[in-house]
DNA sequence: TATTAAACGAGAATCATTATCCAAATGTCA
DNA sequence: TGACATTTGGATAATGATTCTCGTTTAATA
């Protein structure tokens, strides 16, 4: 062993005990892949990945447990939005505010906040057309839902 | 003729003729389905709409008008992160710059801006868990890309 | 180590979206 | 207005992403 993820290891082996997720080998690879690539990844590219140790992997594994580790909190989604496409009539620049159960998109003026302000630059290089704020919870709806299941 | 929609039609068509787009039915009733729905609609959710007025109407005409409208700038997407899943290893609150070009996502950390402040309220009842600020641009490789295509 | 529940692999199924192809509607101009 | 060229619409097949099904394998645990 000479790996140098030693760490990110047991900590992942004792996150899926107190999960009470089982430990597989394909688990293991899945979740260091995550971690490991540098980006956001998507699950074809964990795939891809993968696949180099475990070329026998089916791809529904990856989905399954990417899947399993986003619903015990081993990992996030980027964004809320992703699935399908929602459109915006709105072309002034405003912020959003999104209920992550019932995807719920309300608009908040863009006078409604205090301008963003960055306390650094930029990487450089990067382009920026717009900003935008997300809040992310739930609407009043899915907080009725919740207390009253 | 007693709609009330004079305005955003005349608009619309004004706006079809600046892009070299020429008037259907369909593409009226569907861009006017967008703007009179006070949220951020779905394609299939239009296309729901859109049945009652023109019920002979195919869902792809919907997707293909949609398409049209986000490429002459009539309409736009909520969100760049639509299509396909990206994982989020980092579950410290952080920040993101997106390029809506070849989607890549950079980390900003939560130090880097200052705090937002809103000026207002939010609206009543809902529940906000967080809130991240994402920067729209393009990242290096595709500012060059552009430049040199 | 034997038992049992959970996970895996292969592939079918589903969902959102796009492509294809022919008929119908639009735009242009005489 | 009418003919013609072009674009668009409708039906449906195709695609890409994701989930489901089911029989086999593996992990947990006593
Ligand atoms: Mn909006
Ligand atoms: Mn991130
Ligand atoms: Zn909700
Ligand atoms: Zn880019």
């Amino acid at each position: 062993m000479q790996s140098g993820q030693e760490h990110t290891l047991s900590e992942f082996r004792q996150q899926c005990r107190a999960a009470g997720l089982s430990l597989t080998h394909q688990r293991e690879v899945i979740f260091l892949a995550v971690t490991a690539s540098k980006g956001h990844p998507s699950p074809e590219s964990i795939y891809d990945e993968v696949r180099r140790q475990i070329p026998s992997i089916s791809l529904a594994t990856v989905y399954k447990n990417i899947r399993t580790f986003l619903e015990a909190g081993l990992l996030r989604e980027v964004s809320p939005h992703h699935g399908s496409l929602r459109l915006e009539a709105n072309l002034i620049d405003h912020h959003h505010l999104v209920c992550t159960r019932c995807k719920a998109i309300v608009d908040l003026a863009e006078t409604d906040i205090e301008p963003v302000h960055l306390k650094r630059e930029l990487p450089s290089g990067f382009r920026v057309l717009r900003y935008s704020v997300e809040f992310q919870g739930l609407c009043p709806d899915c907080v009725a839902d919740i207390k009253t299941p």
